[in-house]
DNA sequence: AAGCTTCCCAACCGCTTACAA
DNA sequence: TTTGTAAGCGGTTGGGAAGCT
């Protein structure tokens, strides 16, 4: 049995909406407001239409201060970013472009931004002398597919080029003073974080009983804009990062892009785990934070292991999130 | 000018999440 | 704690516009 229909398919009106429809439904809403209830909406007005149909009518192209047209480089810039920093969540991406709304942004980035930068890595591909042919292959395969947004975002097919271990690169080495807890998963099934304190400068590794059972990572602050953690045996997790197919430093880490974030409303933090992140600091994390050559942020509350940030979590929640 | 293809974007679909009863 | 319902969200589709032959 499938899912009950949210509104009489056959007694509403599809398709695109009229002047008239979109007046209607721009007047009342202006006057009453939503009411909290898009289903009983069109009722009241008189429309023939679904109430999810009226509701993204008045998100996408009713409601006030809309911007419609060309998107400026500046938010081209922003779009990419945070698409390679965190997928396709387009409603964190919409939020930091006022006037924009996720489905404008979607359809622009399936439209255009996919292939503006696509278009950018063959280009440079031809001009480039680095690397290995093999090298290139996996770039330009990880391109044409854009596996690279999703590797972010889906570790069966991340661990091909990221590491096991999985530190939490939203930490300030500059800001020693903070306080900052770094979740980790690794592909351990059981489920592990560190807890690191930057005072002390002491990464403590928990298994997934919150007991604190290794110490076995170092941190290594001299490297702000690098993976800095080894593990117990010297090695640098992040060591396959040179091998990444994709061109980190076309929209990696430099001063440039990274002031850019300065202002974007509430900060990365806000954007990539909202009020959960956990540093305190007010001036901007996005000069310390460069979300491309970051890994994807570890959950940071146990709901966002079910947001697909993982693929698999700990059937019960740890007791640190409760 | 006609026919065909590609592009673009508004709208839809259905799954997930949140929340009230 | 469970269940039902609406909102939120991201993927997909359909059709008009634009471009090409």
């Amino acid at each position: 049995m499938g899912r009950a229909p949210c509104c009489d398919k056959a007694n509403v009106k599809r398709g695109p909406w009229s002047p008239e429809e979109d007046a209607k439904l721009k007047s009342y809403i202006e006057e009453h407001g939503t009411g909290g209830n898009w289903i009983a909406l069109p009722h009241k007005i008189g429309l023939k239409r679904c109430g999810k149909s009226c509701r993204l009518r008045w998100l996408n192209y009713l409601r006030p201060n809309i911007k419609h047209g060309s998107f400026s480089e500046e938010e081209d810039h922003i779009i990419c970013t945070l698409y390679l920093s965190i997928g396709s969540r387009w409603s964190i991406i919409a939020a930091q472009l006022p006037g924009r709304t996720d489905n404008d942004i979607k359809n622009y980035w399936n439209t255009k931004l996919k292939k503006k930068l696509m278009g950018k890595q063959r280009k440079d591909q031809q001009s480039s002398k680095r690397g290995s042919q093999i090298k290139l292959e996996m770039k330009r395969e990880a391109v044409e597919d854009l596996k690279v947004p999703s590797l972010c975002m889906n570790m069966n097919l991340y661990q091909s080029f990221w590491p096991t271990e999985f530190p939490l690169m939203l930490t300030n080495p500059n800001q020693h003073q903070h306080h900052q807890e770094l979740h980790v998963k690794t592909q351990d099934p059981t489920f592990e974080h560190y807890h690191f304190d930057t005072t002390s400068n002491q990464p403590e590794l928990f298994n997934q009983n919150d007991e604190k059972h290794i110490s076995s990572v170092a941190y290594h602050p001299q490297l702000p804009n690098t993976p800095y953690f080894v593990n117990a045996d010297g090695m640098n997790p992040f060591q396959e990062f040179n091998n990444f197919p994709f061109g980190i430093n076309e929209f990696g880490c430099n001063a440039t892009q990274v002031e850019q974030f300065d202002g974007l409303v509430g900060g990365l933090d806000n954007f990539v785990n909202g009020s959960n992140c956990r540093s305190s600091s007010a001036e901007s994390t996005a000069s310390w934070v460069d979300p491309i050559a970051c890994p994807p942020p570890p959950p940071m509350t146990y709901e966002d292991c079910g947001r697909g940030l993982l693929q698999s979590c700990p059937s019960e929640q740890p007791s640190r999130f409760q």
